[in-house]
DNA sequence: TCCGAATGTCGTCGAACGGCGACATTGGCA
DNA sequence: TGCCAATGTCGCCGTTCGACGACATTCGGA
């Protein structure tokens, strides 16, 4: 996903949550931040802090590049961590 | 480069600051912002608005990308269903 | 049908934001 | 040596943040 405003941030963050089985009230929990941020920031808030919504991305497993795309040829499956990925969705997952 | 924290950011905004040679005064009028915000960004500043860090971004020709690293005109077709692996590891695996 | 979970919204509060002007420091060049 | 551009820092100010509690709405299942 090609991120230029906060709106494809927020739509991102809210995929992915529903993705991984995750509701906001409990992704909130992980990342320290409250329910209400959360609804905002799905909803492509311009000013929110940079700092938090790092910490979401990398609660939700999702990596952020800048610059050039890197490693275009680089096999996707390679980059992917199955097994944590799974041990998430069957809930036992490990604090970081 | 691959971006986790704040200073991640800052990082990449003032090394490609430089590299177009642009000063922070000039950066900061293009951007709409002031030169003292430049200067907290390229420190890694952690609660700056991300809307304001987008934009800077975007002014320094940086692509932004967030989740799974794309492969940009290559045929990611084949990509791993992830979805599929996640609700099977949930013990909701539909047909097969 | 009713109940509860999930989501969205409102108002209040202390804290921090970002802009601005001013000043100190550094470094390059005539 | 002196000058000036670039950078970093400070305090003040009006605005907005994010947390919290409470409430409204929607929707799927008992």
């Amino acid at each position: 996903m090609r991120v230029r405003t906060p709106q494809d941030i927020g739509l991102t963050i809210r995929e992915r949550r529903i993705e991984l089985g995750m509701d906001q009230t409990e992704l909130a929990q992980r990342v320290g931040v409250s329910r209400q941020w959360l609804v905002e920031i799905e909803r492509g808030k311009p000013r929110a802090e940079i700092g938090l919504v790092l910490r979401t991305l990398r609660e939700l497993d999702l990596d952020i590049w800048v610059g050039d795309v890197p490693a275009p040829d680089t096999h996707p499956a390679d980059s992917i961590d199955l097994n944590r990925i799974i041990d998430r969705a069957r809930g036992t997952d490990d604090d970081d």
